[in-house]
DNA sequence: GTCTATACCCTGATAGAC
DNA sequence: GTCTATCAGGGTATAGAC
């Protein structure tokens, strides 16, 4: 039972922040805690170690994607294709507002802790799943538009890879030409196998003016 | 001028592996002494500093990547596409050959390091842009089997972007078959753009039966 | 629930003999 | 070029008053 304020919810925030920037094993105890306003009285009380914030933290990505960014493409769009799209482009702006220094809020937290986090891997692979789910849903949502022999699960998880390598070579060239590039690979990809996708201009630029800004996302570009 | 022995090689080999499996920051100079069997004496007459070895890593994979990857890709088919495949297939085998505890060598680094170690970040910048002219050259070579208006350049920076993700939702997964679904996917594509490329079954298992091991890849698989 | 003070260890790095 | 011994500092985590 929580008494007043919202310290253990601004510890995950910031810890979030500071952990896709820098990495986990960068990122000290000390530097979260200055940067939350907190002291270490009130960082083990919420968090018996360091670890725990992190499990936490990955917890909160899962609720964020489910909340802004699944969330806001349904706003963005009514057809199931285009919103796959918006979900991708919320990379994009998420990228571009943080000046290439924050990828894949998991993608980064994956390839720094699979292999030495057994806990962290699996929550966050339940995240990845989560993620073709609602993709795959979408493609599904597409119908006849996509041949029916095509495995529209299997679709989704490329989808997922082609985003989080966009997203890694994004960050690596500090330039997002490779992210469009990959996005409008994909989109070809889509145009090939349906033809009710339109291919979009293959150059990169902008994959199309922003309608309006997506209005629930200020914690998401706050990072 | 080099005396006698090969210290300083052996600390950029087990520093390579340990940095990969268990990423920069969380990898002690201890650790990587321990682990080659040298003392502190030796690291620090070779390395001025932690982070000097780091980049000797960094151009330690791009000489790799040269030597190992391409020349092998080049030993197992005269077929340009088929090529390509072999170099996706070599990260497939190192990812199996290391219980997927070590994923894109660059990939890993690339992800800890970016934000935060520029120079790190401009040499892994070269090296992906060395993948993918080398790619990229590959599908020059395929000559008409491509459409003339594809962008090779393009279309090999998009395959790096399908192989870094999948080796991503692979080591997340601990399992093969997401990677598989994704060449299988991007196979599709090349075949869709190129009836030339026969599509594969979409089934995952082996992409087809290794002719023959690898001639020089020991070091490769050792990590 | 939050504060201050502090324990204690492991880290990267140095010194100097051989 | 390699060894042993050691340092200074920052790291996570704890103790106990308020």
């Amino acid at each position: 039972m929580p008494r007043r304020t919202n310290t253990r919810e601004r510890l995950i925030e910031t810890a979030a922040g500071l952990f896709w920037r820098q990495g986990y094993a960068q990122t000290g105890v000390n530097e979260i805690m200055q940067q939350a306003q907190t002291t270490s009285g009130s960082f083990y009380h919420f968090f018996p170690a360091k670890q725990d914030l992190l499990l936490a933290v990955v917890d909160h990505v899962g609720e964020l994607l489910e909340a802004e960014v699944f969330a806001a493409a349904a706003d963005r769009s009514d057809d199931p294709l285009e919103q796959v799209f918006a979900v991708i482009d919320a990379s994009r702006r998420h990228l571009e507002s943080n000046d290439f220094n924050l990828g894949s809020p998991l993608g980064a937290l994956a390839a720094e802790l699979s292999a030495s986090h057994p806990e962290v891997r699996e929550r966050i692979a339940g995240l990845f799943d989560a993620w073709t789910d609602r993709v795959g849903a979408l493609l599904e949502a597409a119908g006849s538009r996509l041949p029916p022999e095509i495995d529209r699960r299997a679709l989704a998880r490329f989808i997922l890879a082609v985003v989080e390598g966009a997203i890694l070579e994004a960050r690596v060239s500090r330039d997002l030409t490779p992210f469009d590039a990959a996005v409008a690979e994909l989109r070809r990809h889509l145009a090939l196998l349906a033809p009710g996708v339109q291919p979009a201009a293959a150059r990169s630029a902008q994959p199309r003016p922003t309608p309006r800004p997506q209005p629930r996302a200020a914690d998401w570009r706050a990072w």
